[in-house]
DNA sequence: AACAAAATATGATAATTGTCATACAATTTT
DNA sequence: AAAATTGTATGACAATTATCATATTTTGTT
């Protein structure tokens, strides 16, 4: 069993205010998983009891809509925590988190974060903040889904994503989307993504060989939006 | 000056946990403001360094986007409190608090809020689990935002009005929002919603009587969006 | 009470976006 | 390698929604 003292998570998410004492115990009731891509990590409505550190890959959080419809809610990168938001309102989970790659992640049980909760006053506090991220992104995206056209909202997820993800030697977005989970990032139907990256294209803002998108000047396409 | 211990905001908020002495410690250090209807609590990107306990009165949180239009986040009733994420996470209001009547409310400096978080266990529990209701909220109206029709979230909020704020003797909803409001937390047009509305009082769901308006067979309405 | 200003309402029209059909390409399975 | 499945692309069209113009009503002010 690997230690969580050197592990990515810790330097980058809550964890960080954890002693060591408080790591050795965690290390002591993980449980690590390997999830394939495509794979689902839990369920909407799924009762998950404890939280995922995302060692490695990439996740998506989508709710299903009522018109059928997968919204991506948010992307989740290594460093980062999963699961927090259902565990503390102690309710089912409210999204559904899928893996884009193949991913390596530790379950953590609830009953520990809990007793470090009490114990770790630091701890509690870098949650918070945490969660308080959380909504403050939620509410910048509500508005944008309900002030801004599709278009504007693909622009400004293809400059996040190469922002957030990074690119591959070739220039292209590295991390790795089906034209219908784009069109469920930016809330629009598949068609109307793809005719848009399709324009997108024919302009020269960005390029598509295959699947992949890069994009060709990020500062011509942040105005063109 | 009043005392915090029978205010209506500590029964129903985070506040339920504080202990006697802490309440006596608020009661001294806080500021009691009266805000009239249409006044600002905070500007978007204002420092506010503490929080704000809604006393009386129902106020808006909103966000201006880039298209110059105001979208309603949030709204805010009488017990809870206002300005939590942007203490916690040190930043500036990322909206901005308009009062929809006239509102009776009490500034508490961070200082003080900082310190119970650190003493009290039960509180920081009970602001987290209040973000983490909002952070839930928020994705699930980012999703309908995507994904729902104006005509849809016209009358998904028209109910939530109706049943979060209470109906007048006549029927009609209590609480007073302009068109332009109403367009402004369904995110759409001012013009879209009124022609909307106009729709639903000609098939009989709702019933217009100036600015009235009156939710006629709520069932018939939820079925038809 | 008269006026001005603001809010509500409606028509006409354009722009955006969704849906369905279909073609083509890539990937997987047999 | 062929067939089947899935993903991407595009056209045609319909539905939704925004915009602009203009009444009409309501509200506030002098």
């Amino acid at each position: 069993m690997s230690k969580c003292e050197q592990c990515i998570v810790r330097q980058f998410s809550s964890l960080k205010a954890l002693n060591k004492e408080e790591l050795l115990k965690m290390a002591d009731c993980k449980t690590s998983y390997t999830i394939k891509k495509g794979e689902a990590i839990f369920e909407e409505g799924e009762i998950t009891n404890g939280i995922y550190c995302i060692k490695d890959g990439v996740c998506k959080l989508s709710k299903l809509s009522d018109n059928g419809k997968d919204q991506i809610v948010k992307l989740v990168k290594p460093g980062e925590l999963l699961g927090q938001r259902s565990m503390i309102s102690e309710e089912p989970a409210n999204l559904r988190a899928v893996a884009l790659e193949d991913m390596e992640v530790c379950f953590i049980p609830k009953r520990e974060i809990m007793q470090f909760f009490s114990e770790n006053n630091q701890f509690s506090m870098n949650v918070m903040r945490t969660i308080c991220d959380d909504l403050k992104v939620a509410d910048d995206h509500m508005v944008d889904m309900a002030q801004k056209t599709v278009r504007q909202r693909l622009v400004e997820t293809l400059i996040y994503l190469e922002e957030t993800f990074g690119k591959n030697d070739d220039g292209s977005l590295h991390i790795q989307l089906s034209r219908e989970e784009l069109a469920g990032m930016i809330g629009t139907a598949t068609e109307s993504c793809i005719r848009l990256l399709s324009e997108l294209n024919k302009s020269g803002f960005v390029a598509l060989t295959g699947k992949k998108i890069t994009i060709v000047d990020k500062n011509k396409l942040k105005r063109f939006a």
